[in-house]
RNA sequence: GUGGAUGUAGUUCAAUGGCAGAGCACCGGAUUGUGGUUCCGGGCGUUGCGGGUUCGAGUCCCGUCAUCCACCCCA
């Protein structure tokens, strides 16, 4: 073998394939019931999106983005997340003056430079969505209802949903100050990660997994008691919201969220059983993003979901996908006249919407009858000298084992029949 | 980016430093007109890749690549 799939990345085959459609076609179902259109952005953009929308301090920006430079000098990067490209797209085609909201779905692949593991890769897939035009704290409950409804249209079980408040550009500010007003006595004794994160971001060392900084972070202050008046209405009311469309939800006053321009509700649907990698979606409002991208200011919220933790969760949990494609009919052709024969009632069986399946590698009519067999159809449809002679081939129904002979309607009523 | 575990047939796994094997799957056959069971037959695998030690390496050593686990980060 002398090529192989880029570290990190892994290709979707059958069977697998089939899972992938499939949930893929419930996310569009869902997010069509809600009203949500899609939307499709290239897959790369010009880097400094990112780098500004994210945050430069951001490790998405700092580490992680694949930044390449084309022939003519101009550095893009691989898309690293959905909400960007999507916004820069509403504010490019005017969306922002025109439309009073607008509703978006996508899906497709990002791309994050980070040691893979189960879970995480270099070329992942996420489906998102995006409502923009509007600070009602119902749409911060409606995009989490969406993804709610997701999850459970799939039968996906034991997920929770973390919700959390993290203010808005002032009093977000003014909590980060009374943050490391309380961490700055025992800054010696925090890690040697919770110390960077201190200047970077010190929300992450109420999240630290090290005993010692679990220690020091008691009777640390809460972003919920910094929150000025605008900001607790929206919270209460968003939670008020979901309570009334039946979402359970844990409230988590130390979730973050890893870009720069997340305010208000923050959100993560999180599966144990996952290990480590364990939030299949996330996401928020981000009110100060469309103004920061040259738009006009404009209120908006979204989440993405990760497709390869999803499937991850669903059959980790045992949740049957639809089965795979049998065949209607397995036709059987023995002999040259048969062969020829045959392919004028297999085409027209086609023709009509159903499923036929043939392998003229199968030699005897014994291995022939064994494929049908192993390929679950329902009918084989046997042709042999006689049935060319007669124009009439012979129908045998797989399950019970009778057969006869048919002319080509009635073998295709009779199939369509059950 | 840091630490650790693991790489043998399509797959799940064997093989004291001494001839690389088994189950499952797959393919063919047991009178080219009847399927699931059964029986018979079918494997020359760069033992992930590259070096080294040795009379001899799947096995020991070094490097490298990949996967997995944890950190980190996040979907």
């Amino acid at each position: 073998m002398n090529y192989k799939i880029p570290r990190g990345t892994f290709d979707i085959i059958p069977p697998q394939s089939a899972k992938w459609n499939y949930v893929k076609d419930v996310f569009r179902r869902v997010a069509s019931s809600f009203g949500y259109e899609e939307i499709t952005t290239p897959i790369f953009e010009m880097a400094e999106l990112f780098e500004r929308s994210s945050g430069e301090s951001s490790d998405v920006v700092q580490k992680e983005m694949y930044r390449f430079t084309d022939q003519k000098g101009r550095t893009f990067a691989l898309r690293p997340e959905g909400t960007a490209p999507v916004v820069r797209a509403f504010v490019e085609n005017h969306l922002d003056k025109t439309a009073a909201h607008s509703k978006f779905y996508y899906m497709g692949p990002m791309f994050r430079y980070d040691r893979p593991q189960a879970g995480r890769y270099r070329q992942f897939y996420q489906y998102g969505i995006e409502f923009i035009g509007s600070n009602n704290p119902y749409y911060d409950a409606e995009v989490i209802a969406l993804e709610q409804m997701f999850l459970k249209e799939l039968g996906l079980k034991d997920f929770r949903l973390e919700i959390n408040s993290v203010g808005c550009g002032n009093c977000s500010k003014e909590y980060e100050k009374a943050l490391r007003e309380f961490f700055q006595p025992v800054f010696d004794k925090l890690c040697e990660d919770c110390q960077n994160r201190y200047e970077n971001n010190p929300r992450r060392i109420l999240d630290c997994k090290v005993p010692s900084c679990k220690e020091l972070r008691h009777g640390a202050p809460s972003q919920l008691d910094y929150l000025d008046d605008d900001c607790q209405d929206h919270f209460e009311k968003a939670r008020l919201y979901l309570e009334q469309m039946d979402v359970d939800y844990v409230v988590n006053p130390s979730i973050v969220r890893g870009l720069d321009y997340y305010t208000n509700t923050a959100f993560e649907f999180i599966v144990d059983s996952l290990g480590a990698q364990n939030t299949i979606a996330g996401g928020g409002r981000y009110n100060g993003l469309i103004e920061q991208i040259g738009g006009r200011a404009t209120p908006a919220v979204g989440f993405a979901g990760g497709f390869e933790r999803l499937i991850l969760a669903l059959e980790s949990q045992g949740i049957s996908f639809p089965e795979e494609l049998a065949p209607d009919v397995y036709v059987i052709a023995m002999g040259e006249s048969a062969e020829s024969y045959a392919m004028r009632p297999m085409q027209a069986i086609r023709k009509a919407g159903i499923y036929a399946e043939y392998n003229p590698d199968k030699s005897s009519f014994k291995s022939q009858m064994k494929a049908a067999d192993q390929s679950k159809a329902r009918y084989a449809m046997i042709i042999g000298e006689e049935e060319v002679t007669l124009d009439k081939p012979m129908l045998k129904n797989l399950s019970d084992g009778t057969q006869e002979n048919l002319s080509l309607n009635q073998i295709i009523d009779r199939i369509k029949d059950n």
